[in-house]
This record gives C-alpha cells, sequence and structure tokens, in this order.
DNA sequence: CAACCGATCACCT
DNA sequence: GGTGATCGGTTGC
C-alpha cells in the first residue's frame, strides 16, 4: 500500500537533477483525491533540467528567474506545474539548495491504484481485459500523466510534496530497478544531445518506443 | 508505422 | 508576435 508510505523526505531532492531523476525512477507518485480516493503510478521515466549554473538552455531556468518558474528557485521538494501548447500541463519537481533551480520532469507513470479513474480522467473507456498497449495510454507522456492524475498548475504549482498531509507526493514501496536506460531528452530543440533522460528498461509504459 | 499538422494559450521579448 | 519539456488524429509510404 504506497499510501500508507511517508513521502521522500525534502533531502531526497536536494542532490543534482541528474541523480534525482534517475533515483526517482521506480518510486510511486501518489495523488489523493478530495473524496479520499487513491491513484497512484509508478514512475517510469523521466528527465532531469538543469540550473542556471548547467547551462541548460532547454531549462526554463536557463535564462534566470521570471514569475513563471519561481518555484524552481525555492527549496526542493516542490511542484513545479506549467501549462503548455494551450491544452496541457507538465509536471516537475524541484532539485537542489534554494537558489538553484534544477528539477526533474515526470514523462511516464505505470497505473498502480486508481486505474480506471485514471482511464476515465482521458477520456478512456476501459474493458475489463485492457491490453496493456491499452493501459500504457494513460500515462506514457508529461501532459497524459497530468491528466490521469488531475495535476493542474492552478492547484498544484508550488505545492511541497514532502509534508505527510500532502495530497501529492512521491514515496518508495521497495520496488528495485531493474535496469535503467539513458537517452537524450524528447521534445527539446537546444541541448538535444545531453543524456539527460532516465526510463525503465523494458518497460511498457514508458512515452515512445520501447527502450532497452 | 512514421511524418505531419492543428489545437490553443501562457509566457516572454 | 513568436514559441513551446505535447497529444491525437490523419495522411501517406
Amino acid at each position: 500500500m504506497p499510501s500508507r508510505l511517508q513521502p521522500l523526505p525534502r533531502k531526497f531532492f536536494e542532490r543534482h537533477p541528474r541523480i534525482v531523476a534517475r533515483q526517482l525512477l521506480g518510486k510511486v507518485l501518489v495523488r489523493r483525491l478530495p473524496d479520499g480516493t487513491l491513484l497512484s503510478g509508478r514512475l517510469v521515466e523521466t528527465e532531469a533540467y538543469l540550473g542556471r549554473e548547467g547551462n541548460d538552455p532547454a531549462a526554463h531556468a536557463y535564462g534566470g528567474q521570471t514569475q513563471r518558474n519561481a518555484v524552481l528557485f525555492g527549496p526542493p521538494g516542490h511542484a513545479y506545474v506549467y501549462f503548455t501548447y494551450g491544452m496541457h500541463y507538465c509536471m516537475n519537481i524541484s532539485c537542489q539548495p534554494e537558489g538553484r533551480a534544477g528539477c526533474v520532469l515526470l514523462r511516464a507513470v505505470q497505473p498502480l491504484e486508481g486505474v480506471d479513474i485514471m482511464a476515465a480522467n482521458r477520456g478512456m473507456k476501459l474493458a475489463a481485459d485492457a491490453s496493456p498497449s491499452r493501459l500504457r495510454l494513460i500515462a506514457a507522456g508529461p501532459g497524459r500523466l497530468c491528466q490521469a492524475l488531475c495535476i493542474v498548475r492552478e492547484l498544484d504549482n508550488g505545492k511541497d510534496l514532502t509534508q505527510i498531509k500532502s495530497d501529492l507526493f512521491v514515496t518508495d514501496d521497495g520496488y528495485k530497478v531493474p535496469r535503467v536506460i539513458v537517452t537524450p531528452r524528447v521534445g527539446i530543440t537546444r541541448a538535444v544531445d545531453l543524456p539527460l533522460r532516465f526510463a525503465i528498461a523494458g518497460n511498457r509504459f514508458v512515452s515512445g518506443k520501447l527502450l532497452g
């Protein structure tokens, strides 16, 4: 029961985004809805974005602090949720000590609890015998992940994910990641070659093609 | 299947 | 006024 477990502590997120992105693989993202319903999924794909000192032109923090990206410059372990392409949210977690703006983008989860509700949030009707390829469409990709878990900028941006009472957090259920694949990041036009995308090798719930 | 395109808007220059 | 850390439908090989 991931829900009973503790949120990962702030120290977990205080490290370099590359380390945090790697270490988040296999952890469980938990969302508690207002009515108490639990939605959760195992993180199978993440991307690191570096702070200013990392000289990462693909990162939102690259141009310095603005109103939009202010959360990234705050303490680690907070949600940075932004709206893009006119219709999608993306969720990141701030990393590194306050003042340094690294973060990790959550790109995909393998649905665990509340699968039917997450599918419904995505406008899908799931048959009882839904195939893996269909289950994949629930949360493979940062926009899908947010839609499935009801993550929106208006309510979730800036939320502290390390509080025991938080309705959005990451926890460790003891799962061991068998093998990790590292690739360049997806959907960016600058720093396209940096190997900062991490995924669980062979996992079907990763966005794009099956890796490893 | 890969490639392309349209949707649609917050944000920054 | 241009540009996206995207998605899903359509087109065409």
